[in-house]
DNA sequence: GCAACGAGTCGCTAT
DNA sequence: ATAGCGATTCGTTGC
């Protein structure tokens, strides 16, 4: 890995028509050489933790040229991904720092706490929304989309459910609707023990739901009582699971 | 700004219950003091545009600590958001790299080629959805979202216009259809023109459309003849513009 | 402050 | 390869 710290500007032509960045002082991280995966990013020293300009993983630093010396050194630099059409350019006014560490030891993450774990739990754990409930897959796919969860209830009903980990949107409310009209076309379910004639439930499950969307649930669950909400955080599964 | 090249391992907690960095060798961005937003980002040196860890703008950081020399230096560093609850820890093993940098000029950013210039030159541009349209409005506010383009047709019926600068998905058309149902309890519409008797008609407007999306609309529109798509793409905006 | 929404989104999983 | 979708999304605009 290279970080350059340096006064540039920078020129993208790809994905978008161009994006320029005016002069100023940046910090760049190259990630090139076979130590690296081929991307760049420039950073605004002050501000943002998004980069100003980068290159994907697989790019390729095709220009490098220097001129002067010390800290009057100049320089170009042109990045390119030729299967994906970018192109930076990097145009370097005044250098401070270029240095170069290799990467030896790779890091590993493990999170805790994102919404594929909030549905696991849920899982697990479905008599928290309605006693009695079989689990019968998750991410369960549709030619609309994929339930979180779905599941059978006493009475041979499917059920639908859609977790989220933050807030609820209306949205996600018309997506489970989506899922309820759909539901009823996959045969496969017969075979679990679904009965076809009775139509599917849904339940939207979250810590909190954003404005007009408990509203409108309330309203489709009195015109045909197939679609709730439950609230429920990610503490409370936890909590649960002891 | 101050940028650490150094062999660490982190823990963070905050909006999420935890996400733990296992020892690696990273490069971490610090943008403290008067000087930066408060945001730190701490990526691998190999792979990864996104960061492994990172602290938003507004922190703060709390505790430095370090022991040893040159080389054998070590360190812990702690970050925190008091507001927002977060909260990052960076344990220091090997040190190769600690420099800063001031940020005496910041860059500005200019992208050509958004979805909000692809909305503006379609705007400026409505003859190529129909013949006689007039621009009502743009980023249009009703109860379910915000309409792109809503413009006015020769017979007096409001067009709502939902652009995509890439591809559109089937949300993407239900979202536009909540618009057509939403938009006869506008009021406001009828003193720029609008007859309120005629339902709205609506327009998805894309370069490409995701599976399905064609299909979906093409049965709305003959069950009410209401919705349509149309595939437009910018650079065909930019040719019509000169 | 929250809300809506795009992003050159990225990154992951499964088809 | 593409599709679908979450993200400690971020960042902007409008209220």
């Amino acid at each position: 890995m290279r970080v350059i710290l340096c006064r540039a500007s920078c020129r993208y032509t790809g994905r978008i028509n161009s994006a320029e960045l005016s002069l100023g002082d940046v910090c760049i991280l190259l990630r090139d050489g076979a130590d690296g995966d081929g991307s760049m990013l420039v950073f605004d020293r002050k501000v943002g933790v998004n980069p100003r300009n980068w290159m994907p993983a697989g790019s390729e630093l095709t220009t490098e040229q220097w001129r002067g010396q010390a800290e009057e050194r100049q320089g170009l630099m042109v990045i390119e991904h030729h299967s994906r059409g970018e192109r930076l350019e990097v145009y370097i006014e005044k250098l401070t720092l270029d240095a170069r560490a290799p990467a030896e030891l790779q890091t590993v993450l493990a999170k805790l706490g994102s919404e594929s774990q909030f549905s696991e739990l849920l899982s697990n754990d479905l008599e928290l929304i309605s006693d009695g409930l079989i689990l019968l897959g998750r991410e369960w796919r549709t030619e609309v989309g994929m339930v979180d969860i779905l599941a059978l209830d006493p009475d041979g009903r499917a059920v639908a459910i859609e977790t989220k980990r933050r807030r609820a949107t209306i949205g996600d409310a018309y997506q489970l609707r989506r899922y309820l009209n759909e539901l009823p076309r996959d045969r496969s379910l017969t075979k679990l023990g679904v009965k076809r004639r009775l139509p599917p439930l849904g339940v939207l499950v979250a810590p909190s739901f954003a404005r007009g969307v408990t509203e409108w649930i309330d309203d489709e669950k009195r015109a045909s009582h197939r679609i709730s909400w439950r609230r429920v955080s990610f503490d409370q599964l936890m909590d649960r699971q002891t």
